[in-house]
DNA sequence: ACAGAAAGCTAACATGCGTTAATAGACGGT
DNA sequence: ACCGTCTATTAACGCATGTTAGCTTTCTGT
């Protein structure tokens, strides 16, 4: 949309494993991601609110996301809702190669950098690299896992404690693909990207984060969340790590291979 | 658990690409609906009520829905949430092959029949039949697509229009698996079922049924919905079926074989 | 430093939904 | 045919959340 284009040839990327050493990490060796890492045709760099991908368009081309934050929306009569949130790590359209067009939206939420991958090149890794053709999969069905996260949250938890697991999760999934933050999580989320999040209104959304505040349980300003005490967050909304799949089970490499 | 379990070898089933012509019908050819079919090395019945499979629990096979609907819930303090259903044809834990426990149970919503695939045959699958595969994988992507939806219907919807939705998006759903139905969907759900589905309290899941009723859109008794006004009663729920992927964008296998 | 815009905040009122309680109807087993 | 249990239904009350309106603070560009 109105981002930025670097075109940069693959060779040119140092191949650490690095800006993708994210969700993928348990099922591959480093080898593979630099595999990965070496797939990336083109770097770019988006501003916020830009749309990198409308519902219904067909794409020839599927997309990391190396800084910042993504939201999966879908617009319907003038209301926004964000069915998902992307950390570095995360492929945003796995999907978009799978089933040809998306059922939503890809919006960048603050400043971006993405890297790209064309379809052809997916199909090649398909074929030649069965391995890392598993590891994405897995990696869309941990998106699943997510999303059952979420309808569950939307039944059983009011404001206040949605907020507070949103960024949970997020704690949590960054510190999973290595950018693990101590005190302060800093977003660029506004309280109305708060409340299309949770499934209420905006001012509703603002009641809510002056509850934490009020709690005790953090200190949300302009989407940047300060706590001494993350424990104690996560305890107040009853968040249970599990269906991110942190630990071993990801690990199905060994079974495999 | 329950269940009375009946071993077939796969021979005896009929080759007919028949109880799931289902889901993947799209991407495969009859002959790869065969291979399928030939797949599967048991079929079993299970009861009401009966939990195939239990959060957290490793397993080495993975099901097949044949006869009737499925569940998956999450039990969390003594509530549950129903966070999908299946039909005949859906594969219910193709992610507990990929991921190895599963974060949430399969759950029996009537009697069922299921048909069941070692872990072991699925990666022989992997190996030796890529269409089948990736088959498989857009089938999960389906799944992640129908969970977005519920979280947009969460979010937008009250409780008749919820109700609505529910039956409105297993209509489609049937349909486009060679089981339509013209004026009765019949199901095994309870209002307590439909309340935990919908995210609402069995009391509130009654007073919406009852709405429904008086609205003139649909007559739910006992989990059975009759309308002479199927397009009435997807407006009302303000159902769009894109998301479920009925048409061509599915069909991506002249694409790649 | 300033102005406009975007984001955050607060109040008042309406409503959808949760909860508790109590009853009626439908089904399954003996 | 009977009984117990599960399911459906209705009423009364309280709370979480939506909505409208208006105000304040913070950011951004010049």
């Amino acid at each position: 949309m109105n981002g930025t284009t670097e075109l940069l040839g693959a060779a040119s990327f140092p191949l650490t494993g690095n800006f993708l050493a994210g969700r993928l990490r348990h099922n591959l060796s480093l080898d593979d991601l630099q595999y990965i890492e070496g797939l990336v045709e083109s770097v770019d760099e988006h501003e916020d609110g830009a749309r990198l991908l409308s519902r219904g368009i067909k794409t020839d081309r599927s997309t990391i996301l190396i800084e910042g934050y993504i939201f999966r929306t879908i617009e319907s009569g003038n209301k926004r809702f964000i069915t998902g949130v992307h950390v570095p790590g995360d492929f945003v359209d796995l999907h978009g190669f799978a089933l040809k067009r998306l059922d939503h939206n890809i919006d960048a939420a603050g400043k971006v950098k993405v890297g790209s991958v064309s379809h052809e090149t997916l199909r090649t890794v398909m074929r030649d690299r069965p391995g890392v053709a598993r590891a994405m999969w897995f990696a869309t069905l941990l998106d699943a896992a997510i999303h059952r996260k979420w309808i569950q949250t939307l039944e059983q938890l009011d404001a206040p404690r949605r907020i507070a697991h949103l960024y949970a999760e997020l704690h949590t999934r960054l510190e999973l693909v290595g950018r693990g933050v101590t005190r302060a999580l800093r977003t660029p989320f506004t309280q109305f990207d708060m409340a299309d999040m949770c499934g209420v209104s905006a001012i509703h959304a603002n009641r809510a984060v002056g509850k934490l505040r009020e709690l005790g349980i953090a200190e949300i300003r302009r989407g940047d969340l300060y706590t001494s005490d993350w424990a104690a967050l996560k305890r107040y909304a009853q968040f249970d790590p599990d269906y991110l799949y942190g630990d071993g089970p990801l690990k199905v490499k060994e079974d495999w291979d």
